[in-house]
Order: C-alpha cells, then structure tokens, then sequence
DNA sequence: TAGACAGGAA
DNA sequence: TGAAATCCTGTCTA
C-alpha cells in the first residue's frame, strides 16, 4: 500500500481503480498539453491490478478515469473453487490499494471463502446402491440450514443426527442452498456413462497437421482433473475465435463416453460435426443431429436449446426432453452457456450424476442467474485473458474506438419530443451515422468492413446509399453463402449485417467492425462482435472495432454499459469525435467543444 | 421429397 | 425499456 497506488476498497465491498495518472514535468509539476490541458498517462499498476482483481471481481463500471468493481458472493465463489485463498484475495487488495483496507471487506470476503465447501454433498456406497449424504465441516451450519423449511424438505435427518437427500435431488438441494449464501462442494461423483472412445488426430481430415494449444489442453485437463468425483462439471471461459469447440473435442477424448452437446442455433450444430468429424476418429454415423431437420440419435448427439425447450403450447409438457434419458450419456457440452435458458436449468437440476461442461466466452448474464450456472452446471475451472491471447498471437490485436455523433436540430427536437424508449430509437438511427461510416470506410481503404446494426429500416437506408450488399434474418440462406463467399474473395469489401452477424457468421478476413446501433446494454453482444475480427490475419495485422453512437444521448450511455465486458478484458476505448473524420458534421451553431 | 412459408414461442 | 432473429412444427406446392 502507498499513497501513488491506483486501488481504493470501500466497505460496501465497490472497488475503485485509478486508470490513469498526471504526467509531471522534471519540477514535479502536472504537464500541460498545447491548449494547457493537464496530461496524463496510464497508471503504471493499472494493467496488473486489472488483471489481479478480474480473478475475485465483477466489473461494474468503467468510464474513461475510474473504473468500478464490486466483490459477489458468485465472484469469490469461483476464485475459491480454483484454489484461490482469503488470504490471497486480500495480499492483493491490499497490495494495489492507496487507503486502508476496510476490515469488514475482508472479513466478509473471508466468511464467503469459509462458506465454500463448508457443506459438501458425499457418496457413500452401500450394497443396495449409492446413497447421498450432506456433510458439514461445522454442525451449525448445518443447524442453521435444517432451519429453512425450503431446505428441510429435501432432506432426511436419521436418528442419528446424520443428514440424507435423495440422489436426484442434488441439483435442486444445491439451488436451495445458494439461495441462502450455501455454496454446496458436490462430491456426489458422476455416472460414467456408456463408454464411446472419442480419438483426436493429429492431422485433420482437411490434411492439415493439427494439436491442441497449450491453454486448450489446460482448459481440457483443468475441467478433468480430480477423478470421478470431483474432475466432471465446471465451466471454460475463453475468447470468441479462441476454440472452444476444440477444448470441448479434448474434454471428450479425456472423458471417453457417449456424449451430448447442446448449442444456441443449428449453423452451431453444423460446425459441431464438422469439427468433429474433421478433427476426431468418428464417422458420420457416430454423430448424430438432433434438430427440426433430422431426429438422429448416436453416440454423439447434437441438438439445440430450443429444440429442447420446445412445446406444443405454452401448458403442455417439453417433447424433447426424453432425449436427455435415451442414451445413457456420460458427458453433456452446454455451447454458450451464458445463454441457457431457464428450462434447461430444470432439468440440468436432475442431471448432477452426469458430467457437465459449459463453455461460454462471458460468465456474465444479462439476466443475473450466475449463481444457477455456478451450482448447476458447475464453478469456472478454467479462463485465459483476452489480452494474454492477444499477445500470444492466438488472436488478433484490436483497438477499440467509440465515435460521437452530433444531432442536427430536427434530430435534436425529435429526440426532445420522443419518450424514454423512443429516444433510444431516435438516437440510434440518427442520420448524421452515414456520412461517419463512410469517412471511416475510406481511412481503411484496404480494409474488409462489416457494419453491424440493429434497426433493418436504417440498415437498409445505409446499404442503398452506400450500394452495398446487405443480410438480415430474412436473406434467404443461399443468398447468406453468395455473399459470404464474394467477401471472402475480396470481391464485396463492404458487407452489412444485422443481428445475424452476433453468431454463427465466419468471416476470417473481416478486420474492420463498425457497429452502428445494438441492444440496449448488452455485455456479451459487444463482445461478441468484437469477436467477429479477432480471428488472426494472414499478414499479422490488427482489427479495428468502432462503435458510432449519438452525442450525449441515452445511446451513449448504453454504449458504456456495453463496453463493461470489453473493458475488464483490458480493452481501452478511444473516444473520437465525428468532426475529426467529418467536418461538416460539427453541430450547426453549436459548440464544438460539447463534443469532447 | 425438397422448398417455401406461416404461425407460435421465449 | 423493444426489435429482431431464430427455431420449431405443419401445410402447401411442384
């Protein structure tokens, strides 16, 4: 701790990191620019600390100087669930913090690690089968949680004091618990399930030599380690183009069973197979699809969330769920695993005998039901910074930069006169975008631009006026592959998508993103099209992300709370202003200095 | 038998 | 906060 660190912890457990410091001159005194601004320049422990506190820590919020974290019950959960010790998490508040440590801060943060494991669920093995037991490592926590009817009722007290539940309860149980700050240690084991050998190659089927990357193995391994009790559920956390497909391949080979994946669309489906198929032992009739189109079942099946979810009406029973029973499964792959819907956690609660793996590129969900991924699918074993694979050339470098747009005066009274949800609209399709995109289109003349946005009447508009080629949800599927297929040759550079373009388009040449309007502040949307040019060039270059939003408008602050993600991942967005790249864009009469 | 399309769901 | 996209099934056409 020293006055010039760039940490401050407040006892409502918000942490407070500086981003930046003054520059000073060799008198000691702050520098001034040319029009005598102060200067500054990134703190120097700014990048460490980042990377220290993302381990414990939620980003909450991060405008230009001071960014917000807050320490969660989830947050601490999943440091502990790596190994990560109380003592640990406070050396390093306390070795980035400028103040004093609130002692309630750490001792909460330390009650919390206590809490992990305090409980654990443990397999005891009799001769008519298993049985299920809650221990606890201190007979009051048990007191304290036999107290709650919601938890007593799943569970059984013989006379002895000890504790039972039912094994088909352990997901349900585990949900209760965590509901009142019991984060549950499963040791309850998993059914191996039928075996089904699952051999990577060392050269794919496409004749191209092909082994796992270092962190790939580790994330495999991470998620295996530990046996049959505890190596078995948990969740991988890796970048959009960092493989997660090929991890979720290792873990099969690892595992060796019959194995269900579950994904978010059927292009997901389609790649899954031929991932499989290109870089495993299988063949076609191993890997089964399981979607509107073909109903096959095999060792390998491959079927989506809504598939899954799916029902006649809105009373009536899930159709596909026996799916979940029909073979006995020894591994089930949650793809996206921040997008599960809230059916699949039902009946993911009955499946805790089974092994579990979410991949996901953000633990973050929008709608807050971390804490059901956390106790159903499992902690996070395993997760490699963006950064880190930036540096290792996994992926490519980008800059991320946000560029304000004026209103012009009809803009201006439209978007005075419209309502809450009006002005979001008003602001996001403003006019005065086209001539910005076009500006930046020509500083990349080399560049392959998607423009990305989420209004189809203001898509539509832009790509008439700038004669190119656009794909919306309605683009007939054969008409998605011509297009794709003329950007990948070079022969569109310019290519206009709306929300299709957040998955399930693989554009390897796309390096220049210009995203001109998005859902309202969603993390993982951002992140996800960021992910769309992260894949890295043949000629090592960097990719450029812009995110054009409407000066001083509720667009602008939604583009904040969108760029949480991003920023935590060590992403610092430049602020540009419109003028810079368009003069006549200066607000007419206005003063140009609203603009910064 | 493939495809196009409508309607419902979340 | 709302709009868009997606996926499912079922029906119609050629």
């Amino acid at each position: 701790m020293r006055p010039d660190d760039p940490l401050i912890v407040q006892s409502d457990r918000s942490l407070m990191l500086h981003t930046v410091t003054a520059l000073l001159d060799e008198k000691g005194q702050p520098r001034k620019d040319a029009d005598g601004q102060p200067m500054t320049q990134e703190h120097p422990r700014f990048a460490a600390a980042r990377d220290a506190l993302a381990s414990f820590a939620e980003l909450e919020k991060s405008p230009d100087y001071l960014h917000t974290y807050r320490i969660t019950p989830v947050s601490v959960w999943n440091a502990a669930a790596i190994g990560m010790t109380a003592e640990e998490i406070e050396r390093t508040l306390e070795d980035f913090a400028c103040v004093p440590v609130p002692r309630n801060v750490v001792e909460e943060v330390r009650g919390w690690i206590d809490r992990y494991g305090l409980l654990r669920i443990e397999r005891r093995d009799g001769a008519d089968g298993p049985r299920y037991e809650l221990v606890a490592r201190d007979p009051d926590a048990l007191a304290d949680v036999l107290g709650h009817e919601s938890v007593r009722k799943l569970l059984r007290v013989e006379d002895d004091g000890r504790v039972w539940l039912d094994g088909l309860e352990r997901g349900s149980l585990k949900q209760v618990l965590i509901k009142i700050g019991y984060p549950v240690d499963d040791r309850g084991g998993y059914l191996d399930g039928d075996p089904f050998a699952i051999p990577l190659r060392s050269q794919t089927r496409g004749g191209r030599d092909f082994a796992l990357r270092p962190y790939q193995r580790g994330a495999a391994e991470a998620f295996h380690a530990g046996g049959s009790v505890l190596g078995g559920s948990g969740v991988i956390v890796l970048p959009c183009g960092a493989g997660k497909t090929v991890v979720g391949l290792s873990v099969m080979e690892l595992v060796g069973t019959k194995t269900l994946i579950l994904t978010t669309n059927t292009v997901a489906v389609r790649q899954w197979r031929n991932e499989l198929l290109d870089k495993t032992e299988l063949t076609e009739a191993d890997v089964g699809e399981y979607t509107g189109d073909e109903k096959v079942v095999a060792p390998v099946t491959i079927t989506t969330y809504q598939m899954l979810t799916w029902r006649r009406s809105k009373t009536d029973t899930f159709e596909h769920f026996g799916l979940f029973s029909s073979e006995n499964w020894g591994l089930v792959i949650y793809d996206e695993v921040h997008l599960l819907p809230a059916p699949i956690f039902r009946v993911t609660a009955d499946l805790q005998a089974r092994r579990r793996l979410g991949l996901t590129a953000t633990l973050v969900r929008e709608d807050g039901k971390e804490d059901e991924v956390f106790c159903l699918i499992g902690p996070k074993r395993y997760d490699v910074p963006w950064k880190v694979l930036e540096q290792q050339g996994f992926i490519a470098e980008a800059r991320c930069v946000e560029v304000r747009v004026p209103m012009d005066p009809a803009r201006r009274s439209l978007y005075a006169s419209a309502n809450a949800r009006g002005k979001f609209r008003v602001a996001s399709e403003n006019p005065s975008k086209t001539r910005v995109v076009e500006a930046l289109i020509e500083r990349h003349p080399e560049g392959r631009v998607l423009v990305i946005g989420q209004y189809i009447d203001q898509l539509v508009d832009l790509a008439r006026h700038m004669k190119a080629p656009l794909i919306t949800g309605k683009t007939h599927n054969t008409d998605r592959q011509r297009l794709y297929e003329a950007f990948r040759s070079g022969e569109e550079r310019v290519l206009l998508v709306s929300k299709v373009g957040n998955f399930a388009i693989d554009l390897p040449e796309a390096n220049v993103a210009i995203q001109i309007s998005g859902t309202f502040g969603s993390r993982q949307e951002e992140a996800q099209r960021l992910g769309r040019i992260l894949r890295p060039k043949s000629d090592g270059a960097g990719a450029v992300f812009y995110s054009v939003v409407t000066l001083g408008s509720r667009e602008q602050e939604f583009a904040e709370k969108r760029q949480l993600f991003l920023t935590e991942q060590g992403y610092a967005y430049e602020i540009v202003a419109a003028e810079t790249l368009v003069p006549e864009a200066a607000p007419a009469g206005g003063d140009p200095e609203v603009a910064r």
